[in-house]
DNA sequence: ACAAAAAATGTAACGGATTACATTTTATGA
DNA sequence: TCATAAAATGTAATCCGTTACATTTTTTGT
C-alpha cells in the first residue's frame, strides 16, 4: 500500500505538502495541487486511517454494549446508531454482552485501551466499575465517555436517554382500567432492572388512582423472552381467581403470553386482555394484534450517539437527561373485562396492521 | 494516560525491557520482570492498541455488512459472529447498509483505510466493486479480505458459507406435497437476490418431481418483511383459484401471510397451510405455530468469521465454499390438504385425484 | 526596482509500542 | 581464572500522517 512519502516522490514535493493538498488545499497553489492529486491518483494512494488516528489520539469508534442483539428493539436501537455514527463519521463496535459482566468489561477496556473513544450501555450498570476507575482524586469529576440509553441507572454518572416508564406503564394500566379490568397481572422484567421497577411503580400507581388494591401475586417475573411470556402466563392462568388482563412488559413476552391463553382454549381479549411493551414489528401482526406502547427505538439510538459524541468533544459540562415520548397504541388485544359494565371509550380504535 | 517510557522510568529500565516483559517474559529477568511488573501497576498502565495496531499493521476490526440489523435472522447471525470474534481477539464494526450501494462502498473503505482488517458481507453483492480494484495486473490473484455468508454471490471471489437453499426449499415443498396438495404457492424474496432464486428453483424441482405443473401466477414478490408477507398473501387469496398452500421464504413473510388468511376467516392450516424459512423465535410462537426451515444461524456467524480470520492469517488459498445443514422443522401450520384423501406422511403417495 | 508582507513549500519532530541489532552482564567449561 | 557462550538489557529505527517552525518564492506598495 502506497503511503504518503511515495506520493511526495512522485508528485516531486515534501510530504507535508502532499498533506495539505489533501487537508488544507487553500494552503497549496493551483499548479502543486494539481500535480499532488495526480500523484495521488498514479499511486492509488488512500491516507492509512490507523496512522491518522494513531497521531490525533481519536479512534472515531464507539463501543456499543447490548446485552443481546437479537433482541427485535435493541436491533431497532442499534439501528438508529448506526445512523447517527456514520452521519458524524463514527463507527460502531458492537458489544453482545449477554449481560455478562465480564464481558462488559471486556469491551468497556476497548476505551482504556484506545480502541474507542466512547460507549454507550443499553443496560442498567456501569461496565467501568470493575475497572480502575480514572483518578478519583481529581478536582474535576470529568464525564466519563459514556451514555446510557433505554434502560438506565439510577444515578448515572453520564448522560442518559430514556422514557418515561413509569408514565408509560401508569397509561396502559389507566387504559386496562378504563375498560373494566380490576384483576390486571403483571409480567416483568428481570428482577434487578431499574425499568422493570420504574413500570411496576406505573401500574402499581395508576391501580392505587383507580382505588383497586395491589394484588402481588399478579406480578410475574420474565426475562423478555417469548418463552418467558408463555411460562408466566401459564403460572397467572392457574391462580384461584386469574387476573382479566395480563400487562407484559414488553412484546415478545405478550406474543408468548397470548399463544398459552390461546393453547388453554381462552380468547383474546373476550377473556383476558393482554397489553405489550415496545411495539416491535411483530406487535401489529400479532394475532389479535397486540395494544402497546410505542417507543422511538431509533430515535434512542440517534440520541445516545449524538449525546456520546458532544461529551467526546467536551461539548457537555453536566451530563443531561433526555428524556423521549411513548405512544399508547391501542390495537385488538385489550377489549372490555369480562362481565364488566363500562362506558365506551370512544377513543378506542382497534387499528388493523399499520402501513410501514 | 501513562504510556511505556513512563513504566520504563519508573522501573528504571528502557522500554524494550518493559515491552518484553509484556510480551515475551521469558526473555527477562524475574528481578526485572517484578520491578517493571510493579511499575505497570504503580503507572496504571494500559498498552495503547492504537499505538500497537499502527505499528502493527492490523486493526484486529472486522466490518460486517448487513442490509439491516432489524431483520430477526440477520441479529441471529450477527451474534455468532459477535462471538467467534471475540473469542479470537478480534472486535466487529457494523455496516448497517439498508441495502444501499454508496453505503456499502463507504463501509468496504474501511479495509482500505486501514481501519478493518477483512469484511464480511451478507448480501449477495461484492462491495469493493464499486472501488478501484488492487493491481488487477498481478500475478498472484490474491483473495480479497472478504467472505460471503447466507446470501452468496454467484461466483465470490471469496470464502462462502451457505446453505443448500434449493435443496431445503425442495425439502419444503416436498413436505406439502406428500400433505396433499397441489396448488402451492410461493412468496418470494426480492427479486435479484441468488437466495430467491434458488429457493424458487427448489421448489419448482419438487413440484416437477411429483408431476405438478408449475402455475408462474402462484408465485409472489415480497420482501422478506412482515407487511409484504400480508400484502402477498391478500393477491393470492384473490386468485380465481388460489392456493391450498403457501410456503414463503422467511418466517416473518410467513406470519404476516398467516394474519392475512385470518382476517380473511380462513383457517391455517384447515384451509391453507403456510410454511416459512429460518425458524425466528417468533415461529415456535406465531398463531399456528409456524412449519418452517431452520438455519442454524448463529453457525453462519461464527464460520464466516473464523473463514475471514483464516483468510487474514494467509491460511487459505483457495476460496472454500462452506454448506451448512438446515433442518425441515414440522410444525402446525401445515396440515392435509382440504378435501385430500392423504395417506401416511411417509409413504408419500403422490397419485391423489387431481382436481385440474 | 527594492523592502516588506504574504504565500508557498520544505524540514523534522512527534505520537507509542515493537524489534533488529548492539552492548553489557552472567553463566559455563576447562 | 580466563575465554567463550548465553542471557539480559539497552539503543534507536520504524510504522505514517500531521503540523510547528523554518525557509524560500511570490506578491504588493511605493
Amino acid at each position: 500500500m502506497s503511503n504518503i512519502r511515495e506520493v511526495a516522490r512522485l508528485a516531486e514535493v515534501s510530504v507535508a505538502t502532499v498533506s495539505r493538498t489533501l487537508q488544507q488545499p487553500d494552503l497549496v497553489s493551483l499548479k502543486t495541487r494539481n500535480k499532488v492529486l495526480a500523484a495521488v491518483k498514479a499511486a492509488g494512494y488512500k491516507p492509512n486511517l490507523m496512522a491518522v488516528r494513531f497521531r490525533s489520539g481519536k479512534t472515531h469508534n464507539l463501543v456499543v454494549l447490548v446485552p443481546t442483539v437479537a433482541n427485535v428493539f435493541f436491533a431497532r436501537v442499534i439501528s438508529g446508531m448506526q445512523e447517527a455514527a456514520h452521519d458524524n463519521q463514527y463507527a460502531l463496535l458492537l458489544g453482545n454482552t449477554l449481560g455478562d459482566d465480564e464481558m462488559e468489561a471486556a469491551y468497556a477496556r476497548m476505551v482504556q485501551t484506545s480502541q474507542a473513544d466512547g460507549l454507550i450501555q443499553l443496560r442498567a450498570h456501569n461496565p467501568f466499575d470493575a475497572l480502575q476507575q480514572p483518578d478519583a482524586g481529581d478536582e474535576a469529576p470529568a464525564l466519563l465517555p459514556m451514555v446510557n440509553a433505554c434502560e438506565v441507572l439510577d444515578k448515572a454518572p453520564c448522560p442518559t436517554v430514556v422514557l418515561d416508564n413509569r408514565a408509560a406503564a401508569c397509561a396502559m394500566t389507566e387504559h386496562l382500567l378504563a375498560l373494566g379490568h380490576r384483576r390486571i397481572a403483571m409480567i416483568k422484567g428481570p428482577a434487578r432492572s431499574p425499568l422493570t421497577r420504574d413500570r411496576v411503580a406505573g401500574y402499581r400507581d395508576a391501580l392505587e388512582a383507580a382505588g383497586v388494591p395491589f394484588a402481588a401475586e399478579l406480578l410475574s417475573p420474565g426475562n423478555f423472552s417469548l418463552q418467558s411470556g408463555f411460562d408466566a402466563a401459564a403460572d397467572l392462568l392457574a391462580l384461584p381467581n386469574p387476573p382479566t388482563a395480563i400487562f407484559c412488559e414488553n412484546d415478545e413476552m405478550a406474543i408468548g403470553a397470548i399463544q398459552r391463553i390461546k393453547q388453554q382454549g381462552l380468547r383474546v381479549p373476550a377473556d383476558i386482555s393482554v397489553a405489550g411493551f415496545d411495539d416491535i414489528s411483530f406487535a401489529a401482526f400479532a394475532d389479535p394484534p397486540l395494544t402497546t406502547i410505542a417507543q422511538p427505538a431509533e430515535e434512542f439510538g440517534r440520541t445516545a450517539v449524538r449525546l456520546l459524541i458532544d461529551v467526546l468533544e467536551g461539548k457537555l459540562s453536566k451530563a443531561p437527561k433526555v428524556i423521549l415520548p411513548f405512544d399508547l397504541v391501542i390495537r385488538a388485544s385489550t377489549g372490555p373485562a369480562p362481565g364488566a359494565h363500562q362506558q365506551q371509550p370512544d377513543l378506542q380504535q382497534k387499528d388493523q396492521p399499520d402501513k410501514s
